[in-house]
DNA sequence: TCAGTCATGACACGTCGTGTCATGACTATC
DNA sequence: GATAGTCATGACACGACGTGTCATGACTGA
């Protein structure tokens, strides 16, 4: 027995993610959330940062997971190939550990919440620069690191939007090299 | 004389921004900013929605405007040729009337503080949903559209980030080709 | 047994953002 | 040139957010 009920964290997420689909993000006060979660008001800021911060925690390791891919993948790879690649893998290693379910219901809480949508904004981003650094890290210049880390979020950002509208149906890796196919005929398109 | 010292508004806009970039924005209070622009705090909020649309104001045309030049463009025109010779014009409409001293402090009360850098970040968001619906209007297939429409304002932020860095030299629509350029290298690099 | 730690509780407080009513200068109409 | 309407602002109350600070009490190790 533990001194306090453990898993408060989690207890925390739960029932946070739980009212914010019932009654709405904005109705939801952090006092009904703790109330729920059997917790008071000021454990909870002691967990998340903020409000919004329940339904993002654990995604601070992301940037340093990126990190590790990139590092860990061959050297003669360009980024192009590094992001066809390493895409799959990397959102397996994000998710693991995540339902269908959850990522579905997170999803409706997100996208009925333009603050929520914000905040995942800032998670996609500090995941490009992270990616960023990482192409830096295997010698592309500034320019194309830059862009080479957009492209790879936005492809992310896309074919996992996608893979929840289809409930998971195509499976992820399926619908992100859909998505790069549909990229690259794209990006191969007359220009100018 | 007006009833009231006119252009509220702007002088809430520059107080703000004085602040901001003075002591940091979360130190910076609301009344604070009214205080120096000769009002109440309730009359700010009349103006913006919360203390980080005091930088945004104004942006909410921007969906309008893009949706408007790509309704105008010959449609022969396809989704990279569109890129390609849309950004520009369309940067110079969004940044109209702004100086690039303005732009450069603004630049930089944002950088300094991530709730800002994420407001900027969902009104690129905005951005990229009135692109992609102007895409679909052109006939370009859901995917490819929101493809598209992501690339499209990768490219514009990575340019005007770099551009401001540069402290506007070369000028906007030179270094959004050189992005450009950058982008059809990289994407038509070997991928796999 | 005793001192240290650590997650939580309890409480105060400043700021944000909103609802609501009052004020008073302009505007249109007769 | 009265009179009623409008509209941006002022004034005030209030709930929710987020933080600083100290207390509590179950565990941990010597």
């Amino acid at each position: 027995m533990g001194r306090w009920q453990p898993g408060a964290r989690e207890r925390l997420e739960q029932a946070a993610l739980d009212l914010f689909l019932e009654q709405g993000f904005t109705q939801t006060t952090v006092p009904q959330i703790t109330a729920r979660a059997g917790l008071t008001t000021r454990t909870f800021f002691r967990h998340f940062a903020d409000k919004r911060e329940v339904l993002f925690a654990g995604e601070e390791q992301v940037p340093e997971q990126v990190a590790r891919l990139m590092a860990e993948a061959p050297p003669s790879l360009g980024p192009m190939e590094l992001i066809s690649e390493g895409l799959a893998p990397a959102a397996a290693k994000i998710f693991e550990g995540r339902s269908l379910d959850y990522l579905l219901r997170r999803r409706a809480a997100i996208d009925a919440e333009p603050a929520l949508h914000e905040r995942e904004l800032r998670k996609f981003s500090l995941m490009a620069e992270a990616l960023k650094q990482g192409f830096r890290d295997r010698g592309i210049d500034d320019l194309a690191a830059q862009l080479a880390a957009e492209i790879a979020v936005a492809t992310f950002r896309i074919a996992v939007t996608r893979w929840l509208n289809q409930h998971g149906d195509p499976d992820l890796p399926a619908t992100i090299n859909q998505t790069l196919v549909a990229m690259r005929h794209l990006t191969n398109m007359p220009s100018t």
